[in-house]
RNA sequence: GCCCAGAUAGCUCAGUUGGUAGAGCAGAGGAUUGAAAAUCCUCGUGUCCUUGGUUCGAUUCCGAGUCUGGGCA
């Protein structure tokens, strides 16, 4: 009888999530929503965390930010990594603190991984090692990774089988889960974590056409340019404690412009090379969004979304 | 005007001692549990520039033409 996509029980306190490939137009809708809703928004996104790093994440400008605060934006600095654990215990916080407040929790932004963390939670594993990392990667160099991914079938031959041999990064955590804790990754994930307690109402804004979304996607990496992107990545390379290794380095365009000013191709590439990165980030997140449950889907760039996700979530104004 | 080198997948190119071809990038699909804007998996038919000739057979050899580089006048 409710023709509204509903995640679990309605005597929770209600939440939005609003998710969409990049440049999809989330923020805008976002603030639209947050002049009409008595909303709080919590961005999930895994870049926006980042100090300093503002034109090439696209993160709201400063007049938006006052007009609609965003949480969970400026947390971190760019030398410093974040988890998706940190961003579920940060956002569930977050969350709480706006409903305390009587205010409606509005999560924003494209990183799946962290919403799907968020919904259906984590399994109690242990936290990333840094110098356990390194003693893998370091066993990987002399003895390559097929060894370890033996290794792995070993202790763990259910995730052997799902982490491909050429994935170090799958690889080195579940090794890393195992000498943390002498168990298994498959062992540990047996166990799972609560339900979020929200009711939470789900919108995707989805291009119908990819290649209007293609289109905007070029057309803002060029405004990013237009609007002193290099001179942003030249700070951050003028630190000493920056490396292209870092996750926030890392991050699309960031990389790409790193490397133009280490003179690994032209300008030119790397704009190529920036804007097919931005479109592949763009299908991986349209990838997530496809077989994701209770969605409500929104027309791209229209102008009725406002009042579409209004009567959907059953709201007043 | 002459000489030389190219012309092959959306792009950059490899290759076929003559039996209709394959890499990288781009693109598409998928995976996704503390790095996730990350990491990884799968997917390659295209007048082999046009046109004559040689040949059982030409994208491959020969001739001519067109276009694009470079050189000489």
């Amino acid at each position: 009888m409710n023709d509204v996509n509903t995640y679990k029980n309605e005597s929770f306190p209600t939440a939005l999530f609003l998710m969409g490939p990049t440049a999809s137009g989330k923020t805008d809708l976002a603030i639209e929503l947050c002049e009409n809703l008595p909303c709080e928004i919590i961005s999930v996104d895994s870049a926006l965390i980042y100090r300093g790093m503002d034109i090439g994440t696209a993160k709201p400008s400063a007049v938006e930010l006052q007009k609609a605060p965003h949480k969970l934006i400026d947390i971190l600095d760019p030398a410093q990594s974040y988890s998706v654990a940190e961003f579920r215990r940060d956002a569930l916080l977050a969350m709480q603190e706006s409903t305390a407040k009587g205010k409606i929790p509005l999560l924003v932004g494209g990183t799946m991984m962290y919403y799907k963390a968020l919904i259906d939670g984590l399994s109690p594993l242990p936290e990333s090692d840094q110098g356990v990392r390194r003693a893998i990667e370091k066993q990987a160099e002399t003895s390559g990774w097929d060894v370890l991914h033996q290794q792995l079938a070993q202790i763990d031959p259910t995730s052997a089988k799902r982490i491909h041999p050429n994935d170090p990064q799958r690889l080195i955590r579940a090794l890393e889960v195992y000498l943390l804790t002498n168990r298994s990754m498959t062992d540990l994930m047996k166990t799972k974590s609560a339900p979020i307690p929200y009711n939470i109402k789900q919108f995707c804004i989805a291009p119908q056409d990819r290649k209007v979304l293609h289109q905007r996607i070029a057309q803002r990496f060029q405004s990013m340019i237009d609007n002193g992107f290099q001179a942003e990545v030249e700070k951050l390379k003028g630190r000493s404690d920056l490396h292209a290794d870092l996750p926030s380095i890392r991050c699309v365009g960031y990389r790409q412009m790193w490397q133009y000013l280490d003179g690994e191709f032209d300008f030119d590439e790397m704009r190529e090379k920036s804007i097919a990165a931005t479109r592949q980030l763009a299908k991986r997140q349209l990838t997530w969004l496809r077989g994701w449950e209770n969605i409500n889907p929104l027309d791209t760039f229209s102008t009725d979304n406002l009042s579409k996700v209004i009567k959907l979530s059953q709201l007043q104004s």
